[in-house]
DNA sequence: TTATTTACCGACCAAGTGGTCTGGTTAAAG
DNA sequence: CTTTAACCAGACCACTTGGTCGGTAAATAA
């Protein structure tokens, strides 16, 4: 096999083995050997391909992390449809997933930045990137809907951002571990509302 | 000085250093040395007094963090004015709180929900135990804006407290380290209109 | 006063921790 | 076919972790 694939490919088993361990039981209560228990690799391996933890944690942040960001959050948005449906119908496939994932520990992202929270400026700083993307986006949807029709010309879209935002970070812990299904439920419901509140008034002739 | 009142003392001591610290760096970023050192006690003083540091931990949740969730946001949400300006004052001074606190690391609550979220059973069945009480008090003061007339009989009291929940969690989080005023400011404009929408409509004569 | 209980000390331990280093293997380049 | 360097194994290191244990001094009880 080419050598630069071969390394590529092993890099990658680590980052997702990395991911999915640092996912479910935090990065400080997750060390390099569990890892690599799981993978059957040694520290050399690690070491060669890796400086350090923070190294290897802040690339997958930036592969992976973003990229999951990306495809459950940020694209589905894009269209050129009702903003306020794509937000609502992005967020709901977000929720029903999270819902049927047998193992959910919440938003991925968001676990990340408690963890890190005024703790570490290096890891944090990767993290706000890939949040202030997503608040970008959101901002730029609602932008679209205003001009679209969509929604009332009158709301702050930085403000709707930072709203949505919020809820989402706090449902996805929320629902953790007590009937997420209900929970789901019960804000998508109430996100609904408050999206009609926002929504363009009908003109009435 | 009396044996008793010492021993309570000392205890007290140790779980005020602790919550500090454990809210600072995390729980498992924090060890107990970390704390005797903050107060110049030793191992043996901390293993005389507590069984371990999850009990220690346990011992903090039921004490002082139950202690401030009780005098931030519940007690204050429990008069008898219109429930709708009683949960945005509420939260307007709470968020206000962080705002000015020079070392915000967030949500003590929510940080730790977010820590042991599906990692460790027993410490989260008493976090959840407080997060029970907070809901349970927001969907009385819920009902009782609709009893009142001030909230529209035909909203759902549980939805609006899982979503209300759900929106702090979440803008606890979001306000550490990045422009927390302005993204307050923006949050509680935002939960307003929210609230808004749920009040009873006016009877127009 | 004496006996006993309580609060606390600090050396110690086994089990990890992130990280280094030496050396061996394998595949591509010359 | 040799050289070279990437890839990886795993022993090793200094350090930290939660937790134990024998001891001491002071307050309480007898």
């Amino acid at each position: 096999m080419d050598k630069n694939l071969k390394r590529m490919a092993t890099m990658h088993r680590m980052q997702v083995a990395g991911l999915e361990l640092f996912y479910k039981d935090g990065y400080h209560n997750t060390s390099i050997d569990d890892i690599l228990k799981e993978l059957s690799l040694s520290k050399g391996a690690f070491y060669h391909h890796f400086d350090s933890k923070e190294d290897f944690f802040v690339q997958i942040i930036q592969n992976l992390v973003a990229h999951k960001m990306y495809t459950m959050l940020i694209e589905p948005i894009e269209g050129n449809a009702n903003s306020l449906d794509l937000i609502s119908n992005c967020f709901e496939d977000a929720l029903e997933t999270a819902v049927h994932n047998e193992l959910d520990y919440g938003f991925v992202l968001g676990n990340f930045l408690n963890e890190f929270n005024g703790r570490n400026k290096v890891i944090m700083k990767y993290l706000n990137d890939i949040l202030k993307i997503w608040e970008v986006n959101l901002v730029t949807a609602i932008q679209r809907g205003k001009f679209n029709g969509h929604i009332d010309r009158h709301v702050d879209s930085e403000e709707v951002a930072v709203f949505l935002i919020s809820s989402y970070l706090g449902i996805r812990t929320f629902m953790v571990e007590n009937s997420p299904g209900a929970r789901k439920y019960r804000y998508m419901n109430q996100l609904r509302i408050y999206l009609k509140s926002i929504q363009a008034k009908k003109i009435i002739a």
